[in-house]
DNA sequence: CATAACCTTGTACGGCGTACAACGTAAGAT
DNA sequence: ATCTTACGTTGTACGCCGTACAAGGTTATG
C-alpha cells in the first residue's frame, strides 16, 4: 500500500504527501484513474468500471491502476468525493430556510440524475475525503436559521438527504426496462390467473399508480409533493 | 429456462405448472433453495450467496441450483418476495390511521433489520410477486381512513417505506465497523492536519452527530423523530 | 421394452480483483 | 561517472464468480 486512501482522498492539499522522486515519471495521476472512472460509470454503469478496463481506458496495464488507487474499493470512496467536490456551492444569500433547504434538495437530485452511480457507492469512508465535508459543511448552513441543536441539524440534514435519495433511486431508469414489454406479454395472463380478485386494492391502487408513472406529464408529482411534506415537517415541533 | 420467474414466484398457487412427472424427483425444490439462500444472506451478507455455495449447503451440485432457479437474478427476486411474504400482517382493528401506519412502519424496519440484504435487493420484477403483492394490499389498507385517491395512496405508502428504508440503511451495522479504530488512529492526526480550521460547523456538527450516534442510550431519536414527521406529513395540505 | 422427458453432473469459458516477481528507469549517494 | 536505491510498469497466475453445454442416469409413458 503505497498511500493512505486519505491521502489519496486529499491528493490535492498542500500538506498531501507527494510520490518519492526516483524512479520514472507516473504514466497517469490518481486524479485521471478518478476521472477515468467517473466517465465509464456516467456511461455504462459502475459495474463496467473494471480495473481492467480503467487500463485500456487509460492506455495502461490493469496492474498498473493500482499503483494509483489501492483497490477498487479505495477507488469508489475516491469517485464519490470526487463527484461532492464538483458540486456548485451558490451562497445563500438572504434567501429563508424553505428555499435554502429546497435549493439543496434539488442540487442533490440532480446530481444523483447525473451521477446514479453514487447510489451504490455505500462507503463510510467517505465522510473523510475533502468534497464530502465541504458539501457537509455547505449544507448545514442550508439550515443555519432554523433554530436546530448541533446533533438536530445533522438528523434534519439526513432527513432531507434520504428523502432526495430515495426520489432519485425511484427516479433512475430500470436498466430492464427494454425486456419489460416482452416480459409482460408473457406474464399478465397468468398473473391475472394467479391474483383472480384477490388484493383488490392493491390490484387497483397499482395500476393506477403504474399509469400515473407511465404518464407524459408531470415527471415527478411525487418529488414536488414530497419535498414540501419534508420541508413542512421541518419546522414542526419536537416529538410528541 | 425450465419455467418462467413468475410461475416461480407463484409455485404454491394450485394453478402454478407442475414440474413433469417423467425423470427421477428433483434432490431440491426451488422453496428449498430460496430458504437456503436466505439463510446464507442472513447469516453472511448477500454477497455469501453464490451458486456454488447454495449447491454445498443444499449437497447438490451447483449446476443443479439451476434446475430449480434460471439464474441469480432470479433468485435474489425468489427470496426478497419469500421474506415479503413471510412478514406477519395483523389486522388494523379500530385503530387510528397514525397507529396504523406506525404499525406498517415498525413492522418494515423490523423486516430490514433482519433481513439487511433485502436493502442490496432492486429488482422491479419483485412486484409481481403473491408476498409482495400481499404487503402491498395489506399497506395499502393501513391509509384506508385518510382521504385519498389511488395514486396519492400508493404515493403516501412509498414516502413511508422509504424512510423506513433510509433508517434501516442508517441503522445496519458498517462491515468494516471492526477496522475503523485502526484506520481512525492512522488518520485522525492527518485530516485535523488537512482540515485546518475550514467547515467550522461541518467539524463541530459531524462530531457531535457521531457521538451522538455512539451514545448507549437512546438506539435511534432519529427513528422515531423522523416517523412523527413522516405522520404528520400525511396529513398536510395539498400542493402550495 | 423403447422412447421421451426430466434431473444431475463435470468440464469449461470468459469474466472479476489482485498477489507476486521480474524488469526498467531515474534520482540520489559515493 | 558509477553504483545504489526507490519507484513505476508489466505479465503471469490464483482463486473466485455466473453459467453454457453436453453427457449420462432415472423414471413415467407410448
Amino acid at each position: 500500500m503505497p498511500r493512505e486512501l486519505i491521502d489519496l482522498l486529499w491528493r490535492d492539499h498542500p500538506a498531501a504527501p507527494q510520490g518519492g522522486a526516483r524512479g520514472p515519471r507516473a504514466a497517469v495521476t490518481t486524479g485521471a484513474v478518478v476521472d477515468a472512472a467517473a466517465t465509464v460509470a456516467d456511461a455504462e454503469g459502475l459495474a463496467a468500471v473494471t480495473v481492467r478496463r480503467l487500463g485500456d481506458v487509460l492506455g495502461v496495464s490493469a496492474m498498473s491502476v493500482y499503483t494509483h488507487v489501492n483497490s477498487r474499493d479505495d477507488l469508489l470512496v475516491l469517485m464519490a468525493d470526487a463527484a461532492f467536490a464538483r458540486m456548485p456551492r451558490p451562497g445563500y444569500g438572504t434567501a429563508g430556510w424553505r428555499t435554502r433547504v429546497r435549493r439543496v434538495a434539488e442540487a442533490n437530485l440532480a446530481l444523483l440524475n447525473e451521477h446514479p452511480w453514487l447510489l451504490e457507492i455505500d462507503d463510510d469512508r467517505t465522510a473523510f475525503g475533502p468534497g464530502t465535508i465541504a458539501k457537509y459543511d455547505h449544507e448545514l448552513h442550508a439550515l443555519d436559521p432554523l433554530p436546530l441543536d448541533d446533533v438536530g441539524r445533522d438528523a434534519a440534514l439526513t432527513f432531507v438527504l434520504d428523502f432526495v435519495r430515495a426520489a432519485a433511486r425511484a427516479q433512475r431508469p430500470d436498466p430492464r426496462a427494454d425486456e419489460m414489454p416482452a416480459l409482460w406479454g408473457r406474464w399478465s395472463g397468468r398473473l391475472a390467473e394467479y391474483l383472480g380478485d384477490a388484493h383488490q386494492l392493491a390490484q387497483r391502487v397499482g395500476s393506477a399508480a403504474g399509469e400515473a408513472m407511465n404518464a407524459p406529464s408531470s415527471p415527478s408529482h411525487a418529488w414536488s409533493y414530497g419535498l414540501e411534506r419534508i420541508l413542512d415537517s421541518l419546522t414542526a415541533p419536537g416529538d410528541r
